[in-house]
DNA sequence: CGTCTTTGACCTGCGC
DNA sequence: GCGCAGGTCAAAGACG
C-alpha cells in the first residue's frame, strides 16, 4: 500500500475509496468485507475537522465574550447547538473508525489465510507435476463458450473464441485462445479445481448512484459495450453485462447490478484485465473525471475505440485513471517486480504514489459531493459558521 | 447507413 | 436425465 495512504489515519483507504488497494486475487474477499454504506459516510471525515477546530476555539474564548456582548447569547446558543452536533458527529466518527478498524483486522486475517491457502495450493500443484505458472498467474483466461454445435468442430480452436480473437492474440498470456483447463485437464475433479483457479481476475467496485437512475452505467473511465441484461434470482434488479469496447483484443468484461440491500449502490464486477490503456477522455469526459458524459444516453457507456489497443506496459497511467485501475495496475507492477525479484523503482514508485494521491483526492471529492449526508453536515457546519461570522446576526 | 441498445432465445454448467 | 439459473448471442429497433 502507498505509505502516504497508510499514514492517513482518518482516510482508511483500504475500505473507503473505490476498490480496496489489494491485489486482485484478494479483492473479492476485501469487497465482501467492505460495507459501501460505511465507505461513503466515512468519507465525510476530512471536512469534519474544520468545525471541530472551530468549536474548540469557541469553547475556549466563549466565556469571556459572553459577559460583555449581548449578541454573544445567540452565538453561544448556536455554539451550544454546534457543540451538540459536533459531539454527535464525533461519536459517529469514533464508531465508524472502530468499525473500520475491525473490518481492516478481519480483512487482514482473511487475506493472510487466503495467502496461506494459495501457497499451499501452489505447492500441491507443483508436487503433483502440474504447471503452477499456468494457473497461479490467475491469468485473464476468458471462459470461452463452447456451444454444442460449435464444440464438435474442434476442441483446440472453438469458433466462438476464434471469432472473438481473430488471428494470433497479441497478449496470449492475458487471453489465451485455449484455456489451460481445456488443454491440460483430462478428467473430473482436478480439472474442475484448476478451472476455478484459472478464472479471470475478478474485482468488484461499489459505486453510489441515484436510485432513480436506471442506466446501470458505472463511470470508470473505460468504454463498454453492453451485450446483455438479465434478471437474476437473488436480486430483483437486472444485471447488465458489458464488454470492453476494445474487444475482441481486450477480454475484460464487467457486470453491473444494483445491490439488493441498497439500490443506491451499483456493484460492478470486473473480470479480466485491460490489455490497453484508458482511452483518452473526450472534452465532456474530461469534465467528468474521465467518465462518460451522463447526458449522452445513447453513447454514454459506449464509444468507438479511439485508437488501437496498446500494450499495457507501454502506457503511462492516465491522470484520470480510476482508482480501480490504479490499484489494479499498481498491483500488477508490484507482482511483476516481485516475480522478478526486483525492488520497486524509487522514481516510478514516487510517480505512482503521486498518481494515487491525485486520484484519491478526486475520487473522494466526487464521493463526498454525491453524498447527501455529507452535504447536510457541510451545510449545517457552514451555516453555523456563517451565522457566527455574520456582522448582522442578532 | 453504421453503430449501439434492447431483449427474447439459446447454450452451458450444476444440482438433484 | 431434467430443470434451473447464469451468461451470451443475435435479430430488431433506435438513433445520429
Amino acid at each position: 500500500m502507498d505509505p502516504w495512504i497508510s499514514s492517513q489515519p482518518s482516510l482508511s483507504l483500504d475500505l473507503h475509496v473505490g476498490l480496496p488497494p489489494l491485489s486482485l486475487h484478494q479483492a473479492p474477499v476485501a469487497v465482501a468485507l467492505a460495507r459501501p454504506k460505511v465507505l461513503v459516510e466515512e468519507n465525510v471525515l476530512p471536512p469534519k475537522k474544520e468545525p471541530e477546530v472551530y468549536i474548540h476555539s469557541c469553547l475556549i474564548g466563549g466565556g469571556v465574550v459572553f459577559d460583555d456582548d449581548p449578541k454573544s447569547l445567540t452565538d453561544c446558543f448556536l455554539d451550544s447547538m454546534m457543540t451538540h452536533q459536533v459531539a454527535a458527529l464525533e461519536t459517529e466518527l469514533q464508531r465508524m473508525s472502530e468499525e473500520n478498524r475491525r473490518l481492516t483486522e478481519a480483512l487482514a486475517a482473511v487475506a493472510s489465510k487466503y495467502e496461506a491457502l494459495r501457497s499451499q495450493y501452489t505447492e500441491m500443484v507443483a508436487t503433483a507435476g502440474g504447471n503452477p505458472s499456468s494457473t497461479s498467474e490467475g491469468g485473464s483466461v476468458s471462459p470461452s463458450r463452447k456451444r454444442k454445435s460449435e464444440s464438435t468442430d474442434t476442441a483446440l480452436a472453438p469458433p466462438a473464441a476464434a471469432a472473438q480473437h481473430p488471428g494470433p492474440h497479441p497478449h496470449p498470456h492475458l487471453h489465451p485462445a485455449v484455456p489451460a483447463d481445456q488443454t491440460e485437464c483430462t478428467s473430473g475433479e482436478p480439472c474442475k479445481r484448476i478451472r476455478e483457479e484459472c478464472k479471470p481476475k475478478v474485482s468488484k467496485l461499489y459505486v453510489h448512484a441515484d436510485p432513480a437512475d436506471l442506466s446501470l452505467v458505472v463511470k470508470d473511465g473505460y468504454q463498454w459495450r453492453k451485450y446483455g441484461q438479465k434478471v437474476t434470482k437473488d436480486n430483483p434488479c437486472p444485471r447488465a453485462y458489458f464488454r470492453c469496447s476494445f474487444g475482441p483484443a481486450c477480454p475484460v468484461k464487467k457486470k453491473v447490478q444494483r445491490s439488493a440491500d441498497d439500490t443506491s449502490i451499483l456493484v460492478a464486477t470486473y473480470e479480466g484485465e485491460h490489455n490497453h490503456g484508458q482511452p483518452p477522455p473526450a472534452p465532456a469526459q474530461a469534465a467528468h473525471n474521465g467518465s462518460a458524459a451522463p447526458g449522452a444516453s445513447k453513447n454514454a457507456a459506449v464509444a468507438k475505440p479511439p485508437s488501437p489497443p496498446r500494450p499495457a506496459a507501454a502506457i503511462a497511467p492516465a491522470p484520470h485513471r480510476p482508482q480501480l485501475q490504479l490499484h489494479h495496475q499498481q498491483q500488477q507492477q508490484q507482482d511483476a517486480a516481485a516475480m522478478n525479484g526486483e525492488q520497486p523503482v524509487g522514481a516510478a514508485a514516487a510517480a505512482a504514489s503521486e498518481m494515487i494521491r491525485r486520484n484519491l483526492a478526486e475520487q473522494m471529492a466526487m464521493t463526498l459531493t454525491r453524498d447527501p449526508s455529507f452535504k447536510a453536515a457541510l451545510v449545517t457546519a457552514l451555516s453555523g459558521r456563517i451565522l457566527e461570522l455574520s456582522p448582522t446576526n442578532d
